[in-house]
DNA sequence: TTATATGTAGAAAGCGCTTTCCAAACAAAG
DNA sequence: CTTTGTTTGGAAAGCGCTTTCTACATATAA
């Protein structure tokens, strides 16, 4: 408790009590050359025995950059709710963050007459060195990126560029991640596959059905449109839609729905109604959310990997702070998590057939 | 896009724009009395053409002061998933921040070895006017409040204040919680109740248990031993723990889980176990995250106003630093959440009896 | 010994702003 | 016409730091 800390011990008193200038102790902690070693250890012991540290403001102001990073993330609420993954991307992001000196300053505008309110006045704050957008269908709108251009400062779009081509972006393959569905399914004998797809459909969802019928389509398969059913995202649309593909006289032997939330509503329509899974039909979901390991049976479904996103999104973005001129898109793999509810066409089968 | 803007421009490019000294431009942004409208006039109109915006370091190091709030959320990600309602929270507090023109600044330490490292680096920048601490049980390890104390800064913990009494915080009633959750299924006629506890205990989860306690013991209903199970708040650990209350000769006609998610465990195990709710046995969870809504059937539970929860906090922090002595503890009430899983006496009942 | 190189520390400028204080300028009063 | 009061705008100091440039030692070479 005693410290000999009393109120603001600035640049001023650590030279004073190490009897040199305030250039000399400025060199010291900057760990400049040119300064004896015992010249640096009474330094040193000074800014210790005051319990001083540099006050950043201070420091951002001569070397014109801040050391924060802004998040721009709208709606942050909202939008973890619906996506926990992201909260991972955020971790990604923090812990490279940590690893240089730099912090994070979150703007989270739920402003809905205005988004970029909020997010303007950091912007044109000259708070952060560079910052990073989480893509929400909603920053389209905001001319965010005029605002950050005119700001002059790098920033890398967190997600999907759809109509935002001219942008650094990092995102999941998940073309990669529809195909890896489709041939899951496929390897398993199945041929007869319904989809839950969704509507209005942010960006980069859109790639999970292209890729999943792509391979489809080589393989000749034809998408019967019969058995696409349309939800919203919610494990309740899911529910909804079950029946819709379930109870035709000619049901899917297996169903890709496009988001895990929605899979788990099918799971719960079909078990309600008797049907078993993977013996029924096999279901797999997408986005591997912590409620698809723990239900039962455990949802098989294909995982992004936020962390790594959430590192690339910075290491991106030190990229450009440096200086350096990267790679613009940065697409990282998904991965198929195999679990319970998928098995092979000869153990399901609504159909006799 | 062609704005007259041009890489930095400052105070200085304004003054000489609107042909007045920079005084005067201070002046005009900052709203003070004594300018001229003409003058006035000129000077926002300069300000419009150039697009300029004050650099907030500058300020803050004139000032004294920052604008900025530090939000320190240890293990975030892991937290967020745990207690959704966090998110609730910080969306509180975001509201009440944007309000008056301050920013959050968020850490988030994950480093095991010495979680205060990034929240000191922190701290000590100077870089907060004030600062918001989530509780969680990590943060007690570290000294945080000394730290904080030595900073000479307002702070405000966000929890349930164990062991840290002599600071200010905001936190839900989880006493009346527990209350309620009684009374509810004392009106409900239930005398023979289980209790699905926890541990590790979190601080302010233990409350939840005595108010619930004390409701039985006013009304003289003892609550057995036997009928207490415990698991580690996670569903899993509830579906294990529903046999344990529930295939007994004499199970409970009702059962307290002291949050929702192992509620859902049992719920989930008494699905597949054939018993019905709230017809064979009524459960109430707390917490009330999303999932208790759109469960089935959906859960009754507790909870906690996490939005008004962020407010008050930020409300709190503001009265801190504009130097008011306020009440050191605020608690909001919590609220009894009736859905579906709770019936009266009469229509449940595993016993024959 | 003088000339030159090298190592070390301080003086001073300045980052972009706020704020205090002072000087005009003008109006009202004596 | 002078005195006093009231606006209104600018000069200047300074927030706490970094960085360049200069000055002084001291060491090396001629």
């Amino acid at each position: 408790m005693e410290t000999t800390t009393r109120s603001k011990v600035t640049i001023y008193q650590v030279a004073a009590e190490a009897g040199v200038s305030i250039s000399t102790v400025s060199k010291v902690l900057a760990n400049k050359a040119g300064i004896r070693t015992a010249t640096r250890t009474r330094v040193n012991e000074a800014v210790e025995r005051l319990g001083y540290s540099p006050n950043l403001m201070a420091r951002g102001l001569m070397r014109g950059q801040t050391g924060i990073i802004g998040l721009l993330f709208p709606y942050i609420a909202e939008q973890l709710l619906i996506d926990p993954h992201l909260l991972r991307v955020i971790q990604g992001i923090e812990e490279t963050l940590n690893e240089r000196d730099y912090n994070l300053l979150l703007a989270t505008s739920k402003d809905t007459l205005n988004p970029a309110s909020s997010f303007e006045r950091l912007l044109r704050g000259h708070y952060f060195d560079g910052a990073i957008i989480i893509e929400t269908s909603e920053i389209y709108g905001m001319d965010l990126h005029k605002l950050l251009e005119q700001q002059n400062r790098p920033w890398v779009l967190m997600g999907y560029p759809a109509g935002l081509l001219r942008c650094y972006a990092v995102y999941a393959d998940e073309f990669m991640g529809g195909q890896l569905v489709a041939d899951h399914l496929l390897s398993l004998g199945h041929r007869r596959i319904g989809l839950i797809n969704a509507r209005p459909q942010p960006s980069g969802v859109g790639e999970r059905v292209r890729g999943f019928q792509k391979v489809l389509d080589a393989h000749q398969i034809i998408l019967d449109e019969s058995l696409v059913a349309f939800g919203n995202f919610q494990e309740e649309s899911g529910y909804r839609a079950a029946p819709l593909l379930l109870q035709r006289p000619d049901p899917p032997s297996a169903i890709f729905a496009i988001n895990d939330r929605m899979a788990l509503g099918v799971m719960h329509w079909a078990h309600e109604n008797g049907l078993r899974i993977p013996e029924d039909f096999s279901i797999i979901g997408f986005d591997d959310i912590p409620a698809a390991a723990t239900s039962h049976p455990a949802l098989t479904t294909v995982c992004q990997p936020a962390v790594e996103i959430g590192r690339e999104t910075m290491r991106l973005l030190f990229r450009l702070l440096e200086g350096e001129k990267p790679p613009s898109h940065i697409i990282v793999g998904t991965e198929l998590i195999c679990r319970s509810t998928t098995a092979p066409l000869k153990a399901s089968g609504l159909l006799a057939s």
